[in-house]
RNA sequence: GGGCGAAUGGCGGAACCGGUAGACGCGCACGACUCAAAAUCGUGUUUCGCAAGAAGUGAGAGUUCGAUUCUCUCUUCGCCCA
């Protein structure tokens, strides 16, 4: 017999869909539609396991959907602006374009080779202009809206390679690749005034029903509501300084307060632009980083100031006004009162600059209480406080103090927001270029629209420091109505690109707009949307952002939630290997004797370390183009599914892998044997064993898709294997024996599509193909297994017709050998008795 | 420090509404085929025990006729935020 020869067999099908345009999809709106989309990849050269899963678990959910005869869109891009572009131009000494488009060349011929049933020619690409000219329209069109705006604003800055650094380009503190201390600098920057919908999006969260609930726990905390408090204080002082206002959650411990601390940036601080020593702190404080990890880390530092700020509950108290290092300007009010004891870091802070600490919260009444090093920042009662004192913490004691502040002009109640503004400025090449010019005297002016798009000029070779697009005088120098300006050289962020690409896929070829309001209303929103769990916050938060200001003051568009159902995979892991000097070891430079790893040449003994996920770093990663080649697709989609659930990790290994490729051998085996079956042609026979497993592994498969337990899939594609192979030494009938077998080949199909569609064209299956129903009839069961439990505890179960009652059950089991037993000398306290499962006899 | 989640054989995992714990796969063992090996096929595989049987889902308690599943306390690990 002829082995399954997957090369061939899945580059015919594979040539098939392309040539049919069998995933070729449009508006059909006498069809329910289904939009299953996977996170689109970043072009970095080749594609990894990470995408292999990802895409794998995309596949079977769009194929599942397409049998149950809904109007798929299943469509594929590449998230194709960003720095590793640049970094490879710099490298390699070419352009960011022509790298990214051999990079999305090779990795779309990878994919093709996986069997995926994406529709191609709705293909997009970011950093291609038919892209990012509908991203400058979106982009004035939010201007104009009054949702962008440009304020100064704080950068990682590498003062050696002239360059702004993202977060994870700052490690311990310097620039990845220069090595330099990373500055704070300040720049002008655009933002996109995500706060403005902070209530909506977390408000809309709840109707968010299909998203894992930890994602919207992340998003929750991340939007981060809090319910305060605006103080004003007054300011003893003899420069024009009347009050500073403080936002805080915690009013309640105003009687703790020991000093008040202001950031660098607040507005007093031109009272101090001029005092050397001040000057000096400031830049001190633009050591520490921009983000709230490092603030939270670094030492807490503060400068003095000859302020004096008065409490409001108690006049005659008045304590110092600091500059500090930890207070930012753009959380709150850029200012905040110092409560020692109860606030770990002002403690620190106290500690520092030997400041008093008054404790106010104690947790039981009448109790001494005092701090040592440690804040109390747990719940108790109010004292040393006055006319707040005994008062329950926190509670009662914010709400009240807040009433008490409000009452006699102190204090305001506010809600606050944790999110800040969306920040899209990014100085760099590779991106698409924000559409604004200034003029003269340094004002923006809207690109217009007959001057759109803003294209990228090319550069053949990047600049090693700087921003590239300043440097391209002809490009940068532009007349925008007979005026004289220069073009904003910022371009921005890439999460801008993927915060509207699900929209495009609708209408990907549209040419006046970014999007066709009727394809939009029929594809919208994306019924299932699959990708990694880093994505998270950012990414989805952005996404559900872009379609709030979308549809805010507009009557054409209105839909605030882009993703129904979403799925967030697991990592694909491996297990890592170091050689004797502790340098990492690749999995292809290693033999395996007896089950432990050696490396091929001089036959050294490896280290086996844990499985982590793959990475190039670790040299842990598998080639999944190479797989592709030595197992097949389908090897490849049914291993990666097979070991772990998809939402957690999931281990690749050779011995799996190998044993994927196995099975599908095995299985062309069994369709052999089907078909030799068919041809014998065997006379009625009435055994409905066939027909009954059958229906119960569909009932099974398709409980198993529809909730997402893929790799329990594959294990009931395992049980009827074993099932179909028994299931032919009955010499079923052919007609009944082509009727089953097909419902089992369409329900494999979404996994391994290649193998089914060859088996399928083999027994000359034709004509449309639908997911098979269940017919439940056939499913109920006349024989019941009884299980019977002395005390709790299983001792037998018994066959017995459906539905016997309870008395003649335990008539059975009086006169049965062992169960009788039980019973010998004993007296029945107790009979519970579910019909059709159990009994259980409680003896004493 | 806070939030969320997890813990089941040698390993990955299954057990749907509280009702046979360990589906399916890997690995391992034995057998068949073979001069031999690989491949393939078959059988077995939670632990202890020859067996009957007993114990058993991170630890401890609780609810229940009955708990991997529900409640509480603890331990360890993972992720996110600080």
């Amino acid at each position: 017999m002829e082995r399954y020869n997957f090369k061939e067999i899945e580059l015919k099908w594979q040539k098939f869909w392309e040539n049919n345009k069998t995933f070729s999809t449009k508006v059909d709106k006498n069809k329910k539609k289904f939009y299953c989309l996977e996170m689109f990849p970043y072009p970095s050269g080749k594609i990894h396991m990470g995408h292999v899963r990802n895409y794998t678990i995309g596949d079977v959910l769009a194929r599942y959907k397409t049998l149950q005869d809904f109007n798929v869109l299943h469509p594929m891009g590449w998230d194709s602006f960003g720095m590793p572009a640049e970094n490879a131009a710099r490298q390699n000494k070419l352009d960011p374009k022509t790298w990214t488009e051999k990079n999305i060349s090779v990795m779309k011929n990878q994919l093709k080779k996986l069997g995926l049933s994406i529709d191609w020619d709705k293909e997009i690409s970011t950093c291609s202009s038919d892209y990012y000219k509908h991203q400058q329209k979106f982009f004035l069109e939010l201007y104009d809206k009054g949702l962008v705006y440009r304020k100064e604003s704080y950068v990682n800055w590498d003062p050696v390679d002239e360059t702004v650094l993202a977060n994870e380009q700052v490690i311990d503190g310097k620039g990845w690749r220069s090595g330099a201390i990373v500055e704070r600098k300040k720049l002008n920057q655009w933002f996109f005034k995500i706060t403005k919908f902070s209530k909506e999006l977390l408000e809309s969260l709840d109707t968010l029903k299909e998203w894992p609930n930890k994602v919207k726990i992340m998003q929750k905390n991340w939007i981060g509501k809090s319910y305060g408090c605006e103080i004003k204080f007054k300011i003893e002082s003899e420069k024009e300084i009347d009050e500073i206002k403080c936002y805080t959650t915690r009013p309640d411990t105003l009687f703790g307060m020991s000093f008040l601390a202001v950031s660098v940036d607040h507005p007093i601080s031109k009272f101090y632009s001029n005092e050397p020593e001040f000057i000096k702190f400031k830049k001190e404080c633009s050591k520490t980083g921009t983000t709230e990890e490092s603030i939270a880390a670094a030492d807490k530092l503060g400068f003095k100031t000859d302020l004096m700020a008065i409490n409001p509950l108690d006049e005659s108290v008045k304590v110092p006004v600091y500059f500090a290092n930890f207070v930012l300007m753009d959380y709150g009010l850029g200012a905040v009162f110092g409560c020692p004891a109860h606030d770990q870091r002002d403690l620190d802070f106290a500690k520092k600059y030997k400041l008093k600490v008054t404790p106010v919260v104690r947790p039981k009444k009448d109790k001494d209480f005092v701090i040592n090093d440690k804040a109390f920042t747990e719940s108790g009662y109010l004292f040393n406080s006055k006319f707040l004192n005994n008062l329950k913490v926190p509670d009662e004691s914010i709400s009240k103090t807040i009433n008490y502040l409000e009452k006699n002009d102190i204090g305001q109640k506010k809600t606050n927001y944790r999110l800040k503004d969306w920040g899209i400025s990014r100085q760099r090449y590779w991106g698409c270029p924000i559409p604004i010019a200034y003029d003269k005297d340094n004002n923006p002016v809207k690109i217009p629209k007959d001057m759109l798009p803003v294209e990228l000029p090319q550069i053949k070779q990047l600049s090693s420091t700087g921003n590239p697009l300043d440097q391209v005088k002809e490009w940068k120098n532009v007349i925008i109505n007979g005026q004289k300006c220069t073009r904003e050289t910022d371009t921005l962020d890439t999460f801008v690109d993927s915060s509207w690409y699900f929209l495009r896929f609708c209408s990907p070829h549209k040419n006046d707009y970014g999007f066709n309001s009727d394809e939009v209303k029929y594809w919208m929103p994306v019924d299932q949307y699959i990708g990694g769990i880093e994505h998270a916050i950012l990414h989805l938060l952005y996404s559900r952002f872009f379609m709030h200001a979308l549809s805010d003051q507009n009557n054409s568009f209105n839909m605030k939630e882009p993703f129904n159902g979403l799925f967030t995979q697991g990592m694909v892991c491996h297990e890592t290997y170091k050689d004797k000097n502790n340098n990492w070891v690749s999995p292809d430079e290693l033999v395996t004797i007896d089950g432990k790893k050696f490396l091929k040449g001089t036959k050294e003994l490896i280290k086996v370390g844990p499985s982590e996920s793959m990475s190039k770093s670790k040299k842990n990663t598998i080639d999944p183009e190479k797989i592709i080649k030595d197992y097949g697709a389908d090897s490849v989609r049914l291993f990666i599914l097979s070991d772990s659930p998809p939402e957690k990790d999931v281990q690749w290994s050779d011995e799996g892998i190998k044993s994927s490729y196995k099975f599908i051998q095995k299985l062309w085996v069994l369709n052999q044997k089907i078909v030799n079956e068919i041809k014998a042609n065997h006379p009625s026979n009435s055994n409905n064993d066939l027909e009954k497993i059958t229906n119960k592994f569909i009932k099974e498969i398709t409980y198993n898709i529809e909730n997402f337990a893929y790799n329990k899939i594959v294990a009931n594609i395992h049980e009827i294997y074993s099932a179909l192979n028994k299931a032919i030494l009955n010499k079923v009938e052919k007609e009944k024996l082509i009727e089953n077998y097909k419902k089992i080949l369409i329900s494999i199909n979404p996994v391994i599509p290649h193998f089914s569609n060859e088996c399928m064209e083999i027994i000359n299956i034709t004509g449309n193909i639908f997911w098979p129903s269940i017919n439940e009839q056939i499913l109920q069961e006349n024989i019941i297994k009884f299980i019977v439990q002395f005390n709790g505890k299983t001792r037998k179960i018994i066959e017995m017709q459906k539905d016997t009652n309870e008395d003649y059950l335990l008539n059975k089991i009086k006169k049965d050998v062992k169960l009788s037993e039980y019973l010998n000398n004993k007296k029945i306290q107790k009979k519970i008795f579910i019909p059709n499962k159990l009994i259980n006899i409680i003896i004493n």
